[in-house]
DNA sequence: CATGAATGAGTTTTCATTCAT
DNA sequence: TATGAATGAAAACTCATTCAT
């Protein structure tokens, strides 16, 4: 008759689940969040919502996490795990030509687009969130924005000091930001669009031609 | 009668109430709901404060949409008016070199993102509420990013059949889209870290250095 | 768009409808009203319903009738003409048998339950708000319900005197309720099935064969 | 996080706040909810006033009923049992008279119109709400209307059968709601007018006698 | 007299959070 | 630890009533 006379099945005694310890609890709970809060929103996700993904009673949420917005504050640390660290022990540790280091971050680039969920997910976060949750932006200018300028100034610099890119740029201050813009646009694409988004294998492709054309020393 | 005298109807200390025709009176409304829910997002957003922000009472914004959902809709609808106008009218009626419609269009792009408040709105909304309102993402596909694509592709034709452009540049399926995506992710900063965001003079200047080096035909 | 666009058509200035005096407009609202009241009750009745009913607008009907309540009165009073005056004459003025006055007093009890609207609604009001509202109570008590015992009674003493009926007739106390009761469940069936409800005609001659054996003296 | 920190929960003062298992508890807000519709039907019902019936929080309502028109539905259905498989069974295994058969049968109705009061309500909600809710009236027809027909039906068939009644019993189509009419009569009565009502004790008196005369096989 | 935009108190409904079990 | 019934504050929405035009 109504959901809650169906939930209990008629003789109303419900048995607790499999009792976890709170390690493994944890991160089943942070993910179903993450899924939710991305999914909706902050405002527009439900504790009951995170508690069904999770597959436990709402309940049990505030065993682990005092409130809503604490499970929110939560979520993010949990996606926000170094993302760059893979590029920069590349970039460090690199021997060969910089347009083979850009041509190999791009790949890196856009292979994550494609394959990692929570990372979509915490750059959806981001983008929803930002505005209402300073830290959020924070974290991004700090973990991501930053750490992929950085990375882009390293591979222009040390194109320009092997000869292989003109000069102008390492010279030019916009250029970090515009040489990684193609992949961040393609990501918001994905994130909007799904199925429909531009074909990123395609705009791997020209993303590369064009930027080695374009920082290509003159002949 | 019991509680039928209850609805009193206060006690008549308030504004003038000013009576605006609907045409007036519904952008109003308008104005406000795009600002709140873009700020905020459809669930964080409160039809209260859509009407403190359009100094109405509650009440006389249901005089004008039914719900809340109608009421979004009816905002995105608002703001979604030709966005590309401008840009194509100039496309079509081009005189002068490729290169200089580059530059032209790119100055364009930039301007925009840096003045149109409610087109950031817009964009915000699409972002936040896309996976929510299909509508939303379906819009952004036809009016936005087609006709933005459709553009870039017209400008790289036309480079290439000057002479301009190497013959790649019309080759490249994902050309269209890789070049006009700095102005996107510049205008995704924006939205999330505002002052904190990249330079935007700096990535235009860098945007069309970048085309221009990388679209050239080889001398 | 909105309803509130569609009905200004766009240029937003209404003009008044005809300018009517108050004999004419006030019957204009009650018939409204009562349609209104009756189909939802007092509670479930809408002032903007009453006022498209009567083809004005809302505000106007409180040039006439200062609040919901007080059109509900006049509602009521507006239905509760003398019902049955016309019986009564019928009664005092008869000369023939008690078993033809029987006759015509049934075939004019259903027939005005085939034919009177207005009257099914005053019953329904009656039914539905008697308990919210006692006047309406009392009204059907002094009004409907004692003149119709008073008739029946009537009736009955003339058969007894007249030798026509049984003298029980006269004297059991629950006889004249008892004898007019087909008519108001038929009503009642009436009311709540409509068209599925038990034929009137078949009802009426049934009522009447029973009633003539009943209370017939015995041979 | 902004407006997430305004849900409070309350500061403690209350109830035991008593957990009871929904076995318990839906037939709970069933009993209040019948009550409140009765008394005020459905628009004029009050959700907060059903909740206050039940000694519960309104919220508590929606976590076994997600609406007030499902409430309402609910409600009826809860009323609705079988209500005549008593007479049913009286008369399916009836061995004495037609005579008296009927004289239990009318005791029977009414005793009932005297002492249930959920069927009082139901009655009620029917008259009320039949216009509104289709399935009102179908429930009428089908579970009440045509039921007692059909017991009338089978009584004045068995007494024609038995030579008690006369032959015109069992062939005017009629009859059967005539004979039914006034238990009719008076529950509506007894609804209007309460206290103020035609005695229901000398109404059963007359109606069974009325009957009996009117039925009698000529001697 | 006539209109319908405007108001705001009151209703339904939602949902974070608590707590008896 | 685990459950989901229970709460209450806030949000969406309704509608009698007012009043500028």
């Amino acid at each position: 008759m109504t959901e809650a006379a169906a939930a209990t099945g008629g003789d109303g005694r419900q048995e607790p689940r499999a009792r976890l310890p709170p390690e493994a609890r944890m991160p089943q709970i942070l993910a179903a969040a993450i899924e939710e809060f991305a999914e909706r929103g902050y405002a527009g996700a439900r504790m009951a919502a995170v508690a069904r993904r999770a597959g436990i009673a709402k309940g049990l949420i505030y065993h682990y996490f005092p409130s809503k917005a604490e499970l929110f504050q939560a979520s993010i640390t949990a996606c926000a795990r170094p993302v760059f660290e893979d590029a920069e022990r590349r970039l460090s540790g690199f021997e060969g030509s910089a347009r083979q280091l850009l041509a190999d971050l791009i790949a890196l680039a856009y292979a994550r687009l494609r394959e990692e969920k929570q990372e979509r997910a915490l750059f959806r976060l981001i983008l929803t969130e930002a505005e209402r949750v300073p830290e959020l932006a924070e974290f991004y200018r700090r973990e991501i924005l930053d750490r992929a300028l950085g990375i882009a100034r390293a591979v222009l610099r040390a194109g320009v000091a092997s000869g292989e890119f003109r000069p102008a740029a390492a010279a030019l201050p916009g250029l970090a930001a515009v040489i990684m813009a193609p992949a961040v646009a393609g990501s918001v694409w994905q994130m909007i669009l799904g199925e429909a988004a531009p074909d990123l294998a395609a705009m791997q492709a020209a993303h590369l031609d064009l930027l080695l054309a374009g920082l290509g020393a003159a002949p």
